[in-house]
DNA sequence: GTCTATAGCCAGATAGAC
DNA sequence: GTCTATCTGGCTATAGAC
């Protein structure tokens, strides 16, 4: 029993490499550009075992989505216990963790338009599921910092919720630290101010 | 001499329909999932044919690009000239137009991450040559616009300009066209007002 | 310059030994 | 379950007839 154990702990941790890399190789390429044979490669094992795992790379995509959106639901547990800071704080530590973990090349961003990656991940319960959890944590913030007046009433919440997903993988950040012109902590300060206030900057116009 | 000009005629609209269609298909799927079939079979030619007007897929997007920038160019230079608006309403206007152009479906977004595109469009001339144009007309409006104090001053102007370079490709117009909840007047009024005002809104917090 | 046909390559997925 | 070796299909690009 504790062998058993320990085996399965063993492909488990086998596993868990397998998404890192598969994680890091799509923020770094994309979906499309990424092969299995690199994912194998990266990992130290041969191809045909990554399979074993993981049974298309569609789904190898989806694993490194579903772990991805379990270190948000990490931190925004976190978050939710340990502040008691208002929604919009809430909203923009979110948004500020977003960005950090894009900044370190840790954030998938697949593309919206291949369809049979989206028709992969429309069929794939847990990621479902995730995604699902992470857009109702965030849309309680969303409609409390609307009622708390923070956040623009005029806006629809998904149009809110969308936006944050949107800036979390947002090219914007890879030109600016492409640049080299900024330090890190400067372009999370500069993009969250321009998602939360807009190119205008606080105060309206 | 009137012969060879009609034949040079036929040519130039044949490589113009060729690249209108290579423009949908790119804002469509994006340049890894577009093949080159495609775009022969959606004009009606041979893929060889193809091949005689451009000798790569990625020269091929390239001209897709110059295509979009030659008209975001043209919109400009209306602008310029026939208005008497302040710099933050012809930088509206334009961010206006590229959600307009995207909703049509004639945005082509090319991933930042491929690198044989990216390596081909960097020593494409007559991209860079458009794109550098398109950034000093933008660029001079919102150094213009800051100074105006209708943006945010403390923005280093190419954070700015990036910014609405992104917009211009922003999936959360489509999300929100997938979604049918809206018309394409909110879409482009909603997202105007969170790219300059946030998602705070106008009057800043 | 346009076509048909095909070369050449590469990536996703699998077979079968161990 | 892991490996090596291979299959399979699709895509870019080209050859060669007309």
């Amino acid at each position: 029993m504790a062998k058993v154990s320990f085996r399965e702990h063993v492909l488990q941790a086998r596993e868990d490499a397998i998404v890192a890399s598969a994680n890091r190789l799509l923020a770094e390429k994309g979906f499309d550009v990424m092969t299995v044979d690199e994912v194998a490669a990266d990992v130290g094992i041969a191809k045909a075992s990554l399979y074993k795992h993981f049974t298309s790379k569609e789904e190898l995509a989806a694993a490194a989505m579903i772990r991805v959106l379990d270190r948000a639901l990490a931190f925004i547990v976190t978050l939710d216990t340990t502040t008691r800071a208002g929604a919009i704080d809430q909203l923009k530590a979110v948004a500020c963790w977003t960005m950090q973990v894009q900044l370190a090349g840790e954030m998938p961003s697949l593309p919206a338009q291949n369809s049979a990656l989206r028709a992969a991940l429309m069929t794939n319960k847990l990621y479902l599921d995730r995604l699902m959890e992470v857009s109702d944590k965030l849309g309680a913030w969303i409609t409390a910092a609307q009622k708390a007046g923070h956040l623009n009433r005029k806006l629809p919440p998904e149009v809110a919720l969308y936006t944050l997903f949107a800036r979390a993988c947002d090219p914007v950040l890879g030109l600016l630290k492409a640049s080299g012109q900024h330090s890190d902590e400067d372009i999370i300060e500069m993009l969250l101010s321009t998602c939360f206030d807009g190119l205008s900057g606080p105060g309206g116009r």
